[in-house]
DNA sequence: CTTCAACCGGAATCACGATTCCGATTCTAT
DNA sequence: ATAGAATCGGAATCGTGATTCCGGTTGAAG
């Protein structure tokens, strides 16, 4: 039988941890987050091995989330506007929710077989967006996913550093989007 | 009288340094640099008095040799590809010399009084090489500094993680390009 | 060729967090 | 109510890298 409270605080660690993660990032303290989840590190560090297993769980939640808004944006919105409002959803996220933007990325480094899977998901979910777009006439068709990624990238670490505006982030993105979009020059 | 092994040392720790925090960006270790400069930790403190005020000595000069550029594109290049080329200068240099970018924007954190003079001649560059494209019609009017730092930004953080390779980031810069020219969408 | 202040090298010290350990506390089952 | 396994809390331990210290060296001046 699986002890009640510690139920509730494994919970009570993923809460905190999301919050502090997504305030300070990778940087944040072990000794943080486990006062804000009202819990000695002991305890935290049962429920999660490595400061680094912790960051993976948070991070592949909000991954899945963000491959369910892909899902639904592939579904019900036209592929006009999907591949742009799925970008800017992942920048968003990432001005928000810092220390996302590397693991949702990362080419080399470590990476473990879950990550990987949500990687490539990721990966994926991207491409047909991009490829419906691209069909549909809303992106310009000699771009390929490579370029894609680095403007994503370099687009979410941006935001990340959280020294731009929302509006200022806004009229970056629209620069790039038209970029995109444009055929000539 | 100053020693001229003294001066010999400084010189040494300067290359070091500059060699091994381009390569490795602020997580360098000062015994390496001292390893690569033929000397002991305790000769590189007697001239730099921390970490941070060697980075600044490194970054200054760096950002000194970019006001230069800047000024001969202003005067050399005509002001169609001046602004662009520059921006593109700088990516590239993010991408070579790690751990620029941060010390090249920063908004808030604490900045010392020469750093922040380089700071604003550098924006006082990037806002002159801007206007003037703007006026010469190569570059859409309705653009502001906030928008194109932030740009820059992103594009110099993505290329500063080494993820991607040289045409990739010739590509990105190219759609982003488009979209401070675009008028239209 | 002395002298000695400035300069060297690098071991020792500090600082800061992650991670471990273990006696004290709960839960759950009986 | 009671046992005892699982779980707690948080002090102590480790690891890593920056910074300090100091006995030994060396260049410059007389």
């Amino acid at each position: 039988m699986i002890r009640s409270d510690a139920v509730r605080n494994r919970m009570r660690v993923l809460q905190a941890a999301e919050e502090v993660l997504d305030e300070q990032g990778l940087s944040a303290r072990m000794d943080e987050i486990a006062r804000r989840a009202g819990v000695g590190v002991g305890t935290l560090y049962r429920h999660f091995a490595t400061k680094e297993a912790l960051y993976q769980a948070i991070v592949m939640a909000r991954i899945d989330l963000l491959l369910d808004e892909a899902a639904r944006l592939r579904s019900t919105g036209d592929p006009q506007t999907a591949f742009f409002a799925f970008f800017s959803k992942i920048v968003a996220d990432a001005k928000r929710k810092k220390a996302l933007t590397d693991a949702l990325h990362s080419a080399g480094t470590d990476i473990k077989a879950e990550q990987s899977s949500r990687h490539a998901a990721m990966l994926d979910a991207i491409a047909g967006l991009l490829r419906n777009a691209q069909n549909a006439g809303a992106v310009r068709s000699d771009v390929a996913m490579p370029e894609v990624l680095a403007l994503l990238r370099g687009a979410s670490m941006a935001a990340e550093t959280g020294d731009y505006s929302a509006p200022v982030l806004q009229r970056s993105l629209a620069i790039l989007y038209d970029g995109l979009r444009v055929v000539s020059a």
